[in-house]
DNA sequence: CAGTATCCAGGCCGATACTG
DNA sequence: CAGTATCGGCCTGGATACTG
């Protein structure tokens, strides 16, 4: 057992599953591993974001240190998100399960027309 | 886009998240990573885990092919889970993010002061 | 011992509207 | 352009009870 931050977690990982839990933080830091991008940017990289939904989120992942937000004092307001150290090395385990999951879909389509055995 | 399953996924990666997407899956996997149990025997290993949470979460990765559910036809009924090779290819990447987030607690010190909590 | 169905609470997510 | 607040729906997860 694990307490971190008045939460109880089961093992590390769960932690680590957390800090990626919302709907569209995986996509944030593929995006944001690529280079910086504005929040008006990342609204249209990502269909179907609400501009509540990505603001939220975007505090989330600042708040959990994985990224960086630069407010630039002009009119209209400027503000950028980018990686933090520890974001970019978060990136590489997602990227890990972007594999296993083309993986996982391209070894479905196999199963129907070979059928070895038969499933209940 | 990706259409997988009749759902949209936004990445790759996002099928994996759903594949553990459950509250107790990573932990059901990490078990049964190490050899077979069963049913009881894992209950027992998941304190706060419900017998409806497990049996439905076992269902949701022998559904998704990460797990073999071996029913022996005694009485008393006895079934066995263990994990399949696709169940065994993610627990490696289960394990990054187990070592990320154990990374990440550790690099907060003043916030895992990790102290001593009623526990009944 | 193992599994399923039902009911219910809480959290996540989305639409909208408002501020600076 | 960027962010916040509120309201409401949906879905996840938990308690209980019942079956085999």
């Amino acid at each position: 057992m694990i307490e971190f931050r008045d939460k109880k977690y089961r093992c590390a990982s769960e932690v680590a599953m957390e800090l990626v839990s919302g709907k569209w933080k995986v996509l944030i830091l593929s995006h944001l591993s690529e280079h910086t991008f504005r929040f008006g940017e990342l609204l249209k990289l990502m269909p179907g974001a609400t501009h509540k939904m990505l603001a939220e989120q975007l505090r989330d992942l600042e708040c959990d240190g994985l990224i960086i937000r630069s407010v630039y004092p002009v009119i209209p307001p400027k503000v950028e998100y980018e990686l933090t150290d520890r974001g970019m090395r978060l990136v590489p385990i997602l990227k890990a399960l972007c594999d296993f999951g083309a993986d996982y879909i391209d070894s479905f389509p196999a199963q129907s027309p070979v059928m070895e055995e038969e499933q209940a």
